[in-house]
DNA sequence: GGTGATTTTGAGAGCGCTCCCACAATGGGC
DNA sequence: GCCCATTGTGGGAGCGCTCTCAAAATCACC
């Protein structure tokens, strides 16, 4: 293929000069129809496309956006959650033109460099932050260096710009379900516990069994950390304590705690009625199908990217703090469904 | 925040010249030690880096590299392949000073806008290419366009770079393993046969077949297309037919199959003995724990990905083409372990 | 100590774009 | 028909780097 084109050359084919160029692919208003078309024809025809780094150097704007998820644990990779996210992120991001850009930063130690190389580069004109963990420097870093950001989940730092669902509320109602069903020592399996949404997710169930007159007993909370794993585990550490209910704080650890309980011996929701959180694919899928909190995720990652766009193009003064709302989802596993097929 | 420095900042406070700054940045060898370390102690101090886009408007090159997938419908996320292979990928392009975009084409219409513009930008160096179907206009235009990629999975086409793992052999392997175990009516659930990985299984389950002097008989041929619903809705339809083994094209649908088998009121191994493929962490999570046959996810994609690097740096002349070792993972699914607890 | 080869350094041009300013062409308004 | 606003167009500068080339400094050798 020969060289590419530049302004220049489509100037020269259309008989203008390559302000004009300019003027047309800017959309810029003071050209004359004809020229426009002119140009336009001949753009289409050539299938030119401006060169990003020419044009970056001189306006300081990438036209790409950052994913940084500071810990690409594992965990964060066993179940949908990241993937669907990102899935929003890149819809919106593509719509209004803007590359995206994916970093997972590895370990906590090893992780400020990067950060550094990242936000010190002037790769991305803004990032989504996901899935941060209490105490990662990646937050205050964003804040030093100014740079445009959006938070997926709420961050513990105030005036930020973030985009989240009130998992503390969601939780309660979740575990005020399984009590309304009669469920009187009902355990819960936490997520991590240095992230918000586990802190979240715990005080809601705490607010629960408080509002109804329920002691909040330690030994029935189990501390997770999202993964499988952690939900056999923990849901074995609640087997031995005795419970006929329980809340997961997410549908992976429900789903693991499942497998804990039936080869204990018992039944769900029989012997113990199960809540989840999510809802993803799968806990409707497995059976009992699994009661659920469900968080539309691929949204979350949407607004976030939208409202990025709008602070990235100067729109956005106050923070932007959305609340999206979650909604529980009643299957069979917490028992409250009289049993009609599927 | 004042304003970035650049070069000419650097070369001033170092007392040398902009050119002698930029020598030192990109190693070039005829330097003096004393300024080197003058030049770099200012470097560090002001915590310099240089304009990407400035750098990549005189070498063109950008150093970015792509991923892109050509679908990304449902199926792709409800697995954790998808991600797996993005966590390699990741992970070697920063380790060689890389930045990861990533591009997700959603609909088979509409995709071939975002190809072209994809291509046209010069805003990668290079890209990954992942599960590509048959008829996908994406690897033609990268090859029209001659542009620097690498695939993951065999494609159609001859003489392109890709890394795979032989799914004909594995599939093969897997099935005879059943067949070995006394099973006589084998059945499958196959994947997209759009895809080669698709093929390749199918191919690999008539190949065992035929070796072993049994039939194959189209209609213990259930078609999938690797999701979750898909193996439900094969395993009925085998049920149906009647088999005493079954080997899933994938794990998602190895999983969802052992469900429509207990709905059955069948057992595993007992009855029919089940086989998948990939290795997720769900398939030791499962009961009975699933026999599978181990791909190396991450390790695709970090190959794909050095061979990628290898590619644009001018290091690679005949096509790269590497296939990677399976091993089959021997759980309880098949029948084949005397259960010895866990 | 002088010569030529070699190493080290600096200045200039140019990558392809945007943006500012100047100029040409048009359009009222009296 | 003249003056001033308005619209359309072109040329120049400059974004921050790399790369080529020439000049200056150093070295090796007799």
């Amino acid at each position: 293929m020969g060289r590419k084109l530049n302004l220049e050359d489509i100037a020269k084919l259309a008989g203008v000069s390559r302000s004009t160029v300019s003027r047309v692919i800017n959309g810029h208003p003071n050209v004359s129809p004809e020229t426009r078309r002119r140009v336009l024809d001949v753009i289409a025809r050539e299938n030119f496309q401006p060169n990003p780094a020419a044009r970056t150097l001189v306006t300081s704007r990438t036209q790409v956006l950052g994913i940084i998820t500071p810990q690409a644990a594992t965990s964060i990779f066993t179940d949908p959650y990241f993937p669907t996210l990102i899935q929003g992120v890149t819809r919106v991001a593509n719509q209004h033109d803007y590359a995206v850009m994916l970093w997972l930063a590895n370990t906590g130690e090893d992780a400020d460099p990067l950060y550094r190389r990242i936000l010190g580069s002037r790769l991305m004109d803004g990032v989504v932050v996901a899935s941060v963990v209490d105490g990662d420097p990646l937050i205050p870093q964003l804040i030093e260096r100014d740079f445009n950001f959006v938070v997926v989940g709420r961050p513990t730092f105030d005036n930020l710009n973030y985009v989240d669902v009130d998992n503390r509320r969601a939780a309660r109602i979740a575990v005020e379900h399984l009590i309304r069903l009669g469920r009187r020592r009902i355990g819960t399996i936490t997520g991590r516990l240095d992230m918000v949404a586990g802190q979240d997710r715990l005080n809601g169930y705490k607010d629960a069994l408080l509002a109804s007159g329920l002691p909040v007993e330690p030994e029935l909370i189990a501390e997770g950390d999202f993964s499988e794993a952690s939900g056999y585990v923990g849901m074995k550490a609640l087997l031995e304590r005795g419970v006929d209910g329980v809340f997961a704080a997410n549908d992976v650890m429900a789903i693991s705690a499942m497998r804990a309980i039936r080869e204990h011996g018992l039944s769900i929701p029989g012997d113990i009625a199960l809540v989840g959180f999510d809802d993803l694919p799968m806990a409707s899928a497995v059976t009992p199908a699994l009661t659920t909190v469900r968080q539309p995720i691929s949204r979350l990652g949407e607004m976030a990217t939208e409202a990025l766009i709008r602070l990235i193009e100067g729109q956005l003064s106050t923070p932007y703090q959305a609340i999206l709302p979650t909604q529980l989802v009643i299957r069979d596993s917490c028992g409250a469904v009289t049993r009609t097929g599927r």
